[in-house]
DNA sequence: CCTGTGTAGCTTCTTACCTCA
DNA sequence: GTTGAGGTAAGAAGCTACACA
């Protein structure tokens, strides 16, 4: 390290540092998680998600109609006029898609009882309820990971101005100083916080030495 | 205590389908 | 009417934690 060179580099780590409670068997969080410190988003990390509102025309397809078809309210229709080739298409209703979204609000992830009585009380198999919450939990990533990404751009170019503007100073303070033996009393440095905090603390443990 | 196996639940990627501009 | 983009339910693959023999 050179005399006076300021290390502007900052890390932005990778991690995990959400409210969202991952599920307790897990010991490890997903590496892909971003970490930032601080918090992104005000609304608490549960991402508005289009609620479709023109759900109303739900329907329901496929020769496979059976399976859940003796499970699906009344709200559902089949769309007869396709063959049953393709593979079944479930639209929930607005109802099931705001219980949906308001129980995700409070757990994230749901045991096997929560999922049981939530598919009971929307008319649907736990297994839709599971993909939904799947789904849901891979939705709400995405978003936060593109979040996360614009700020980090930002970060990453603030951060580059900045580094810019201390290798500026730091050429002029050089030439300064090879102008000349002695540094200028009355010069004034500008610096970054965190390198004011060492400089303070420094000088604060000089006169300490100078004490004793 | 260690090890292999089965299971459940999760993430991630992908596909198929629908809606809408 | 057609088309492309975006959203989303569901399938599949792979991973991990846990229970149990």
């Amino acid at each position: 390290m050179e005399e006076g060179y300021c290390d502007t580099r900052l890390g932005l780590g990778l991690g995990g540092a959400s409210n969202e409670p991952w599920p307790q068997k897990r010991k490890e969080k997903p590496a892909v998680r971003l970490d930032l410190s601080f918090t992104l988003c005000q609304n608490d990390g549960a991402m508005d998600i289009d609620h479709r509102d023109k759900a109303e025309g739900v329907y329901f397809k496929s020769e496979e109609d059976e399976e859940y078809g003796n499970q699906r309210s009344d709200e559902y229709s089949v769309d007869s006029s396709v063959d049953g080739s393709g593979r079944k298409k479930l639209r929930l209703t607005k109802e099931q898609s705001s219980l949906l979204e308001e129980s995700f609000k409070r757990h994230t992830t749901l045991n096997p009882a929560q999922k049981h009585s939530l598919a009971e009380r929307l008319n649907l198999k736990t297994r839709q309820v599971e993909v939904w919450f799947q789904n849901r939990r891979a939705r709400t990533k995405l978003k936060q990971t593109e979040v996360d990404c614009e700020f980090l751009k930002k970060c990453c170019e603030s951060l580059s101005n900045e580094n810019r503007r201390l290798q500026k100073e730091l050429q002029e303070l050089r030439s300064q100083k090879n102008g000349r033996s002695q540094p200028a009393k009355d010069s004034t440095i500008t610096a970054c916080s965190s390198c004011m905090e060492r400089i303070t603390t420094s000088q604060r443990n000089v006169a300490v030495v100078h004490k004793s």
